[in-house]
DNA sequence: GCCAACGTTGGC
DNA sequence: GCCAACGTTGGC
């Protein structure tokens, strides 16, 4: 079982998008380092739902619920997307100033490649940012 | 809202 | 296969 973090606007698609429709296809990726985590999901893992931008906070929690496949907003077939459903709403957001602050998620890609919009976690970091989500803010 | 940095694209 | 141009992202 692996554990990720996806990054999204939310003025292209917010958790509140996603925790209306339960389930989303998680396409339109056009980066090969993104595109090549996003090859290596396997169904079951983990997700960490993170919102980009002014208000940047993770926020929810999602499950890979179908692997890899040819990405549905293009014939190019260099470009894959995954299933992604609804695991649970965080009951508070984490930003990213209290995670840099946290030893356990300093080194988390987030920091050090600020592009990237799929990224590996360790178990450790994704249960870490779990933990801060269930403390008082 | 501008601008610099990054990554992808397209022309040679 | 290189490199300039372009589009997108993120920081201020």
């Amino acid at each position: 079982m692996n554990y990720w973090m996806v990054k999204q606007e939310p003025s292209t698609y917010s958790w509140d998008d996603f925790a209306r429709e339960k389930k989303t296809a998680w396409s339109g990726v056009r980066n090969y380092q993104a595109r090549n985590f996003l090859r290596q999901m396997k169904k079951g893992d983990l997700v960490i739902f993170y919102h980009s931008g002014k208000n940047a906070a993770a926020v929810g929690s999602a499950k890979v619920a179908r692997g890899a496949y040819q990405d549905p907003t293009t014939d190019d077939e260099r470009w894959s997307a995954v299933d992604l459903s609804v695991a649970k709403k965080f009951t508070r957001p984490v930003t990213p100033a209290e995670m840099k602050k946290d030893r356990r998620l300093e080194d988390l890609p987030l920091f050090k490649q600020s592009r990237l919009s799929v990224m590996p976690v360790t178990r450790e970091q994704f249960e870490a940012v779990e933990a801060l989500s269930e403390e008082a803010g």
